[in-house]
DNA sequence: ATGAAAGCGCTAACAT
DNA sequence: ATGTTAGCGCTTTCAT
């Protein structure tokens, strides 16, 4: 066992009481005990252990992060902005991925409420509909969402505003001339800001008249193959579209490459829109375009609102509220006008 | 305070030990008490704490993890691969990142001793001088070194051959009929491996009797532009490399943008090759070359690594080892022949 | 300024 | 099968 405040009292001399006074508010120590314990803590290498003072508090200076996969850049990032917020902070984070399963939800944070942390920040599949918030709500437990963006229920959360970013995106795809506009996306059922981006095109076809298509909805939220059903469609000049919105970059960037296998040209025969901006579409040839999250900054003020909710539990003053940030259309040589 | 096991105890009527013993071994109660204990735990929305469970036991069934960033997708890859095996064996994982700052290596690992992790994982600047290790050995705490290769020390890591796979690439290079081939990296003082990368390279060179040229370090290991004078040298037929070894994919894709930036195209200009396999490189147009590295196993043989040491405390027999995981070179469009 | 002592939640040894 | 109890490391009254 490593030594605890107990050795270092015993070697120093002093009352357990006077070393843990040291570390927390070392002003209220004599001069002569603060050395005598300094030096023993230097001899023992001494460690403060946070199990024995978390207990004591009922805190931990913990909180957890749960997001479906670091494949996705976005997430990455995301938990990247969250860690260097806590640091600053002296906090630390627990993490977990849930790979897009809404049963390892619950699961990760139940074992993160086990860990008594003081917060979570998660990305869970459909925010209006999780048992796993409903479970943080009523055991009052701080948390914030990021990426979601809830609709019907006043949930605490930060993101872009998915709809009006992906109507933005369709409707710069609709001013280049492009008349058949199709989505692809992951399974909507496990994202619901895939189905809000889905919205938002909706809305814009209609707002011009155009034809709404059906989605091409494909197995995975990352890296993913089109089908050779779809590939067939490609092949078609009539059948396909000429411009595609994707519900993130990973699946645009997969589809720019399927469709080069097939010999169509990225933006001459198929423009290709993507969601989320991440750096690398930047150093694309094309640039891939994109609407740019500033997913870092999602996870720092994720983190800055979580901590306020630890810090200060003035409970539900105020209604739990969504935070929007705002969101860019990325311009890249993915997209073309379109002459019929 | 949320319910503890003593209120659970009061409500079902049993005392506190009773209660513990279903928690841990079900078995060793009535059947009785159990559905007592459990309406109990259910009414009182009873959630096991581990801090006292931890403070209890003197472990945590967590595990550390320092990376320098998530920004490059190796070291999200490679996390995202401990944690994935850190969840099948019930343990949970706290990260940090240090932005390839050797001073923040010391404070986050100092972070998650005082939280009590059972074991680290790591990537640090240097595995051969590192204080931080130096104080893991000294105390004892089960660590495993991920993208590390230490050549002088003795210290478990899991990596793959970088001197061997950089070697393998570049004389991939040279049987393509390149002779200026230049290396490109990060700072070589913040990642041993780029170092170790270098002498990959050079041996090769001095093997064919190629001159080593001096290699371009620039400031960053992520998303790094040329500087004016770098490009200088580019615009410039005679003095600039046929072919250009990168550190790692990042660069190598920087770079690629840089180079088309003023007007040189990859391959036929300059031949890029690229460090690390990261899955987006495959997206490329053209495709990345790149010597592929297994982050996600990785991650994986690392966690399974360190769990071993942790369990099995068996202590100094056999002395730490470097495991090394199979590289690939991945070839692409990114690189082609040279006919000078 | 310092010490004694209680107690945070839990497990395990011991007793019954 | 169950209860009693000590103690993990720490902070914080309450005394002195």
């Amino acid at each position: 066992m490593r030594p605890s405040i107990k050795q270092v009292a015993l070697e120093a001399g002093v009352s357990i009481a006077t070393v843990s006074r040291l570390l927390n508010k070392p002003d209220s120590v004599s001069i002569d005990s603060a050395s005598r314990i300094n030096q023993a803590i230097e001899v023992l290498g001494f460690r403060p252990n946070f199990t024995g003072r978390n207990l004591r508090a009922g805190r931990s200076r913990t909180v957890g992060v749960v997001v479906p996969t670091l494949s996705n850049t976005v997430f990455a990032q995301c938990l990247q902005g969250v860690e260097t917020a806590a640091r600053q902070r002296d906090y630390s984070v627990m993490f977990t991925a849930t790979e897009y399963r809404q049963q390892d939800e619950s699961a990760a944070v139940e074992l993160l409420l086990a860990h008594r942390v003081d917060g979570i920040i998660l990305t869970v599949t459909n925010a209006d509909a999780s048992s796993t918030l409903d479970v943080l709500d009523r055991e009052r437990i701080p948390y914030v969402l990021v990426y979601n963006q809830p609709q019907q229920t006043a949930r605490p959360s930060v993101s872009v505003d998915n709809r009006a970013a992906a109507h933005e995106a369709v409707s710069h795809l609709i001013n280049l001339g492009h008349i058949r506009i199709q989505m692809l996306s992951g399974q909507f059922h496990a994202s619901d800001r895939a189905l809000q981006r889905y919205h938002g095109y909706r809305q814009a076809m209609h707002e011009h008249g155009l034809q709404v298509l059906t989605p091409i909805e494909i197995p995975r939220h990352t890296y993913a193959a089109l089908s050779s059903e779809h590939l067939q469609i490609f092949r078609d000049p009539l059948r396909r579209p000429s411009a595609l919105f994707c519900s993130n970059d990973l699946l645009a960037l997969s589809v720019m490459r399927d469709l080069r296998a097939i010999g169509l040209r990225v933006p001459d025969d198929v423009s290709v829109m993507g969601f989320d901006g991440i750096p690398l579409g930047e150093l694309m040839d094309p640039m891939l375009s994109s609407v740019a999250q500033p997913s870092e900054q999602i996870g720092k003020l994720a983190l800055r609102t979580l901590v306020r909710a630890i810090e200060e539990p003035q409970d539900g003053q105020g209604p739990a509220s969504t935070q929007l940030l705002p969101h860019t259309v990325r311009l890249g040589g993915s997209v073309r006008t379109f002459h019929s």
